[in-house]
Parts: C-alpha cells; structure tokens; sequence
DNA sequence: GTGAAAGCGCTAACAG
DNA sequence: CTGTTAGCGCTTTCAC
C-alpha cells in the first residue's frame, strides 16, 4: 500500500468522477441512481477498496447502529495465562481431571446463550452487537465507555447501577434482561413463576403418595421469590400435604437440609428451588437409601450441565436463554422504532426437561 | 425530558461557562485543566447527564475504540421462539429428555469461551468488543458492517473470505484464530501437534503391552493433520507397534471403524483424532466387553462435555480457548501500537485432561 | 439524476 | 491554563 489512509467518498467520489452525495447514494438508496453511474461507482469503490468509516456514518446520521448486551461478569483469572510455545513445542499441562473438575472453569452457559440470542437478532436487524461484561460494571463505565456508542442497550438485572436507569430513560433506550420491571424501562424475563407451577402440578400427578418438601432459595432472590410463589400456586389449589424448608441454592445447603429432613420423614416428592440445590438432596436421598424415583421424585430449577448426568437424571426447568436475548433485542428495535411506546414487559415461558428423577413421563 | 436531543459538549460548556476544548479536556486529559475548572466542569456534565457521543470521538480521533470479534455462526432456529405468556401464565413446554438431548441445543463451547476471553482482554485495554456470528458471513457484510466500525479484527479461521484478508491487510490490522497463517495477518491457534505428541507420549507409558490404533481425522482438515503429525512425533522416535484408520471426527465412524477393527485385533490404545471418534470407539470397545482401561486405554481430543460424563470418562486434550481469544486481543493491540511490526503466529499449549480411560496417573 | 454545501459532536493543534 | 478554529468522513437537504 502506498498510502496508508483509508480511502474516503472523496476518493472514490474523484476516480468515479462523481461527487461525494452520489457516492453515498448508491451506498445507502441505489435506486435513486442511474444504473450508470451506480455501477461505475461500485467499481470504484472495489478498485480503491473502500470501507465506509461507521464513526462518520453515526455522526451523519444521529445513530450507530450498534446495539449494546451487558451481562455480568466473567471472572477470567488473567495469572493462568499460558504461554505460547516455540517451535520445539512447550509445556502441556497435565491434569488430573478424574472428579471432572477441571474441563471447565467457565460454567456459567446462561449468558453465553444470551449472547447469541441478542447477536442473532441484532443482526437480523441490521445492527451490531456490543457485549460488555465487566466484572464491576461501574456507573462511570457504562456511562462513558458504553451509553455513546450504541443506539440501546440489554442489560442483565442488577448489572447497572439503578441510578443509571434513570439517567439512560428517554435518552438510550434500556431492556432490562431477567429481572424486575425497571422504572418504566422494558424488561424481559422467563416465567419462574409459570414454569414452576407447572412442574409442581405434574409431580402432584406422578409423585408416589406421600407430602411434598419443597426445598426453597435464598430469600433475598427474586428468582427464589418467584419459583416459591409458583410452588403455592401450584399447590393451593390441591389437598396436599406440604412443607417448606429453606436453602440457599448451594448443593451443600440441599444435602444437608435434605438429610436432616430425612432423619424425620422421607417425602414423596422433594422439589427444589435450583438444581444445585436438588443435587445436594439427591445425594443425600442416595446415602438413606431412598428410592428415586420409585419412593421420591425429585426435581430441580434452570438446566445445568450436570442436571443431565446426574443419577437418576434430573427433571428440571430450563429458561429460555437464547429466546431472552432475542426477545430483548426485539423490544429495544420496537423502542428505537416508536420510542414514545408505552413500557412493556415480556414473560417468556419455561420449559420443563422431564428425566428420570421424576418418574413416568405424562 | 424537554429537550429529546442528548447534550453535546456545547451544551456542557456553556452551563459551565467554558469552552468546549476545556470540556474536551476535563473527560481526556484532566491533569491539563485546573482542578475548580475541572469539578466545575465535571458537575455540568453530571448535572446535564452527558455522555460522550462516540462516533463524533471516533472520527475526530481516528479510532472506533472497538475490536471486532468474527466467530462461526450459531444457526438459531428462530422458528422455534416462545412466545410470551399473559398473566395467566402459558404454555409451558413438556420435553421428554431422558436421553439428554434437550438439555441444550447450541453445544459448541468453544466460541463462547473465546468470546469470553477476547472480551476481557480488549475491555482491560480499553478497548469495546463487537462480536458478529454469521451463519453466512458475506465479504460483504463484513467490510460493510465490521470492518468499519473496528480498529482490529480478530477472526476464527475460515469464517472470512481469503480475499478480505488482502483487501483488509495495511488498512484495519486482522489476527486470524486457530487456522493457518494468513497471508502475513497475526494468528494464534492451540498448539495441536505438541499436545498430540505429549498426550502419545502419556499414552505409551501407560498402556498396556500391545498395538496403538490411532483413529485419524478427516484428511481435509488442518486440525486432523496437526493431530497426525503429532502422533506420528510421539511414535517415530520410540519402538511402538502402530496403525492408523481413517475416521471422519463422527461418533458413527469412531464406533463402525472400532468395531470393525476389533474383528480382527484388539489394540492395546486407542488414540483419537478428537472426543466425538474417541466416544465412539468407547462405544464400540464396551460392545465387545474390552476392558477400558484395564485392556485398553483410549484417548480424545478437544475436551467436549460429553467426555467428561462418558463411562470410563474420557482422557483428552483441552484448548485453551479462553487464552486464544485473550492472545488474539492482545495481538491486535500490539499490532494497533506498532503497524509495522513482523507478522508473528502465537501457539499456545494445549492441556491433558487425564482421566479413567487412560488408566492410573503418571 | 446529480452536485454544492451545511452540519453531525468531538479532538487537537495553535494562539493567547 | 484556556479559547479559537479547523477538520474527521459521511448524510442530507436544497438547488439545478
């Protein structure tokens, strides 16, 4: 290359001997050009190998198109950086991976789906995807290194500080991803709620007889809240008897409130609040001796990896991740199309993975 | 709101009655400002909620101040989108998964580590990071839709068209990931062959007395010859009894190659060109009652999830995903700090998951 | 159907 | 330390 600046509409304007506004035409409404000189500018602009810089085109034209996803963050320990290797080959490491632990320190798959969700959609629409993911998100951040380069952003609950909200309102359109309705913001989310009620009403047809314990999360989750309010739903209706037991999504937590629980009654069904949690308590079924499915079913919430080699496998609930990340996107374009829009709030339903931890299937 | 448009950097200078080069200041170089002009300034820009609009940013300073990040596309069936539910609550989805199949429908990790990685890398330099995934990733869409609006693309092998490569060569810096050197673009890629080799090397060691067999791959791919090259390392210099049969990366060819095989000897190794074959041949070992590892052991390649809940779980090599998209980052700044710098091809070694099918640790 | 010209919002000399 | 000014590359009226 003899000049290394990229060619601008100047350039292909001149060696197409047009002016600059034609050369934007046929780029942006080809048929408001005469067959003519669109083709002899085209060709210029291959010959010169011509990009349209995205900066001028969003200034021009008041947007980015760029739609940005925040999602919390990562967590990549930058110390285990491995080396690269010279011709003579280097190090491999050699683990020790016979309890599994080591083929993925990344488990977290929720926000990767996300991920491809929002770029598929942004993409069909003609945008580009940003994604952030910072460990702390700071206002600051957001605000400077995010909010002025996209046309509106997907935010993962509680990974913006709220008092941003408020700030991004009416300016940078904001979908909040799987959580509460923000102030007038939109907000898309899975049905915790609905999907719970659902399983529970399906383990009351299966269950063998006996009462039901529904092993609970952490209070001070909305998820936790909304899979609890759906077990009630789901069992309010019904003459069941049942009890409650707190956890805190840990397996620890459901093995050992399982166990305890065990030491005074064994239930028919035992219904977890996550699968972590329904994990625990699988094991802890499996070191009394309780059947599972045959004396106990058992079910957990969200449709981990290791939901399905469990043993028995585990009936649970699986959020529809993608359809999140797609449905997000979907609600920022209709912002961007009719920003004056009333506020809207989507529930996506859930769907529930029968396996064998639960029986027969319906 | 009253005024719908954002503020510009005119508006915060006039609020705090200075110029817009002192407001240009305060957000770029605060040390050249006085402090009371600065917190002055600074109380404006909170106090009218500006933020910077980057598209004028990037074309006054020359840089978009984001990476670009091309990964294969995902193929998301957007005709299977739930649909939201009503108050009421929806339908719920019953999915019979006792096989496992449900669980999840985009299995491929790897570019989701990669993108992890890529963008940790590029936000802790400073740097936004765009990630585009088309199933059909057109040299158009590419030059038109990423190319300008990056300063460095990073891009997985074979997901853009050779001749965007020249075209972008000199103008937007490209580092190409796991694939072969490109025409005199930066690349980095898992160090295949040396994992091969020490994955081999592990292999003889351990197994019992009696013939490898080594399970190939596909001849097309780069990957498989890498993987070939390395087991051919690791035997050539010892006195191995070996053979090799084609395979196609499939769990099918893995099981019907092995079981063909088996007809006639039963090895006393297998080493797969990849985790989907290893599984296989696992498959078609058990049917025939080899004992694994007791009379043979077997190896895998890439570390999928599969291997890790295979029975025996599977002994495998891991890529550092993760480590490619960071090293491919910082490639592309450092190629973004220094243009001129030689064209360099980072490999990174890879790691050996040892685990039940390969017999006792070393 | 095409061209001239006025910005879009910001940065970075260059003066003062 | 602060202000003036000239673009950055593109889109878009508005004339012709």
């Amino acid at each position: 290359m003899l000049d290394d600046r990229s060619p601008t509409v100047y350039d292909v304007a001149r060696h197409a001997e047009v002016s600059i506004a034609t050369v934007s035409r046929v780029l942006r409404h080809p048929d408001k050009v005469s067959e003519t000189t669109r083709r002899r500018v085209l060709a210029s602009v291959e010959e010169l190998g011509y990009v349209p810089n995205a900066s001028a085109r969003g200034l021009a034209g008041r947007r980015t198109g760029v739609l940005g996803l925040l999602i919390p963050g990562h967590d990549i320990p930058t110390t285990s950086l491995r080396e690269p290797v010279g011709e003579e080959g280097g190090t491999v490491a050699f683990l020790d991976d016979r309890d599994g632990r080591q083929a993925d320190p990344y488990r977290n798959r929720y926000f990767e789906q996300l991920v491809r969700g929002a770029e598929a959609a942004a993409w069909k629409a003609g945008y580009a995807l940003l994604v952030a993911a910072g460990t702390s998100v700071s206002r600051d951040v957001v605000v400077h290194d995010l909010a002025g380069r996209v046309d509106g952003l997907a935010a993962v609950a509680r990974t913006v500080p709220e008092d941003l909200l408020l700030r991004s309102a009416g300016r940078t359109p904001l979908v909040t991803i799987a959580g509460e309705a923000g102030a007038g913001s939109d907000a898309v989310r899975a049905d915790n709620r609905g999907g719970m009620a659902a399983l529970v009403r399906h383990v009351l047809a299966v269950k063998p007889r006996g009462p039901v314990l529904y092993l609970a999360g952490p209070p001070d989750s909305p998820d936790a809240a909304a899979r609890e309010a759906g077990f009630r739903d789901a069992v309010a209706d019904r003459d069941v008897v049942w009890s409650a037991l707190l956890g805190d999504f840990t397996w620890r937590a459901g093995h050992d409130v399982m166990a305890a629980h065990l030491a005074r009654e064994v239930p028919a069904a035992v219904v977890a609040a996550n699968d972590q949690s329904a994990l625990g308590a699988l094991a802890a079924l499996r070191e009394s001796g309780v059947e599972v499915p045959g004396t106990c079913v058992v079910t957990g919430f969200d449709g981990i990896d290791e939901s399905r080699y469990a043993t028995p496998t585990l009936t649970t609930v699986r959020q529809p991740m993608v359809d999140l990340g797609i449905r997000a996107i979907e609600l920022l374009l209709r912002r961007l199309a009719d920003p004056g829009a009333d506020a809207c709030e989507l529930r996506l339903p859930v769907d529930v993975l029968l396996r064998q931890s639960c029986g027969p299937l319906p």
